[in-house]
DNA sequence: CTATAGCTTTGACAGGGATCAAGTGACGCA
DNA sequence: TGCGTCACTTGATCCCTGTCAAAGCTATAG
């Protein structure tokens, strides 16, 4: 498949998975009156959002990634969030770290409403408010998560982890245990949210591979032939599942 | 100073700190309606509070430094959050990360109440509702500021970093540009915090000690000669300023 | 006061990951 | 078709940090 064609494929699953979440969201269907009541804006790779604290937006993710990253020292870089599918995100909680941007990973779409906006919502809509704050509270433990990964684990287990979180989220089951997915970040984006080397990791990704626990699909996608087998790479696949599991993982 | 006089003064902090939080927080005034509907509950040093996601309980601390910790895998353990006097901790929001706890790194005081009088609180009083929303925005810089530390920074910068946003929160101004703070972490929860090896951290204490930027004080207590020196060793001097520093450094 | 366990410090050593460098392949542009 | 750019890969080397071990120190119990 060439690079054109997958990015047309993507754009058709942008655009399905938008309608998709309209209808019923995978994990917990979005209000239609968050939905109707903001823009939508499609993003292509590496482009910036506003996210500052001064002006107040909210973000919705409909389709693809988006990652915050922050500059802690010139020449360095270090990915402190990513937001899939569903997630919102708030620019009024932006921190003043050093460099930091709101950015597509890849090609994606986000929904965008005003803070003032969705306040407005939130008070006259208590479901709304409720779903707004359950969104909110489940970033909480991913955060946690993506501490102690990069905390306590080594770089075999940082990677495993991050392929099991993928498989697990935007993967899609094939035969028998093999699961196929994007791979929303590039190499560099990855090393960065794993806190690793980009020649570390792309080693870690060839060993891999050679292990036979991760197989080449096209440029930009990935598969495994066994996901128990990825799965037991990493000494928090439990936790994994339990933060980015769906009902059927 | 013995021990023994240090722990009674220590214990001396601890209630004149309650009652000074419960007249004018330094930070933010914690409201009196919080205080008056929950109980104070002094806590020795290494003791376990309740924190599941099923009993919702509400802690905001008045005195000392709580720690949530967990085991990514056995025999290893990362402190994924700090919190000091002021900040509030909903078991509500606890993860289901594994062997996690939320505990009282040293001698500490915390008000308990129960999660369901908060949100009627919070229902009644709009100054409270925005009061608790603003406390729990206020921690997200934090731990992302945690994570790019852990994730960007060598050893020496963490330790200094860590120490940097002590002497900001928790310190107190002395002649010229030294500080004096409690270390309410142990070596080893100071370790697990920074995603450090016990040992190693001792040696970089020793390093910093040797270097000058760390005078000796009495145990479970250091102090800097010059805070600009040990600003100095972090990169992210300013954020950490921004995030942790009051109105007087 | 003593015994014991836990915490901290320090040394020797090995290993994992960072760094530097060169090479390969894919894509966009002329 | 050829060229320049960028992302990715792979190798060689070095150093920071983890591991293991031993000793000193501190606190708590008896």
């Amino acid at each position: 498949m060439s690079m054109r064609e997958q990015m047309r494929s993507l754009g058709d699953r942008v655009t399905k998975a938008a309608t998709a979440a309209m209808a019923e969201g995978a994990r917990s269907a979005i209000p239609n009156e968050i939905m109707s009541a903001g823009v939508i804006i499609a993003l292509r790779p590496r482009q910036r959002l506003a996210f500052s604290r001064e002006e107040d937006l909210v973000y919705l993710v409909t389709a693809g990634v988006l990652e915050v990253d922050t500059a802690p020292r010139p020449n360095a870089r270090q990915i402190v969030d990513l937001y899939y599918r569903g997630d919102l995100v708030r620019s009024r909680y932006a921190t003043n770290l050093p460099g930091m941007n709101l950015i597509a990973a890849s090609r994606a779409e986000v929904l965008r409403i005003s803070g003032r906006k969705l306040d407005a919502l939130m008070a006259t809509h208590p479901e709304i408010a409720s779903w707004v704050d359950c969104n909110l509270a489940r970033q909480v433990p991913r955060r946690q998560l993506h501490l102690a990964t990069v905390g306590s684990l080594s770089g075999e287990e940082r990677v495993a982890s991050f392929l099991v979180e993928l498989a697990l989220r935007i993967g899609e089951a094939g035969y028998e245990n093999s699961r196929t997915f994007d791979m929303p970040l590039s190499r560099t984006d990855m090393a960065h949210y794993l806190a690793l080397n980009a020649d570390t990791l792309s080693r870690i990704m060839s060993r891999l591979r050679q292990a036979g626990v991760l197989g080449t699909a096209s440029r930009g996608r990935a598969y495994t032939p066994s996901l128990p087998a990825l799965t037991a790479l990493t000494p928090l696949a439990d936790t994994i599942r339990s933060v980015h599991g769906t009902g059927t993982a």
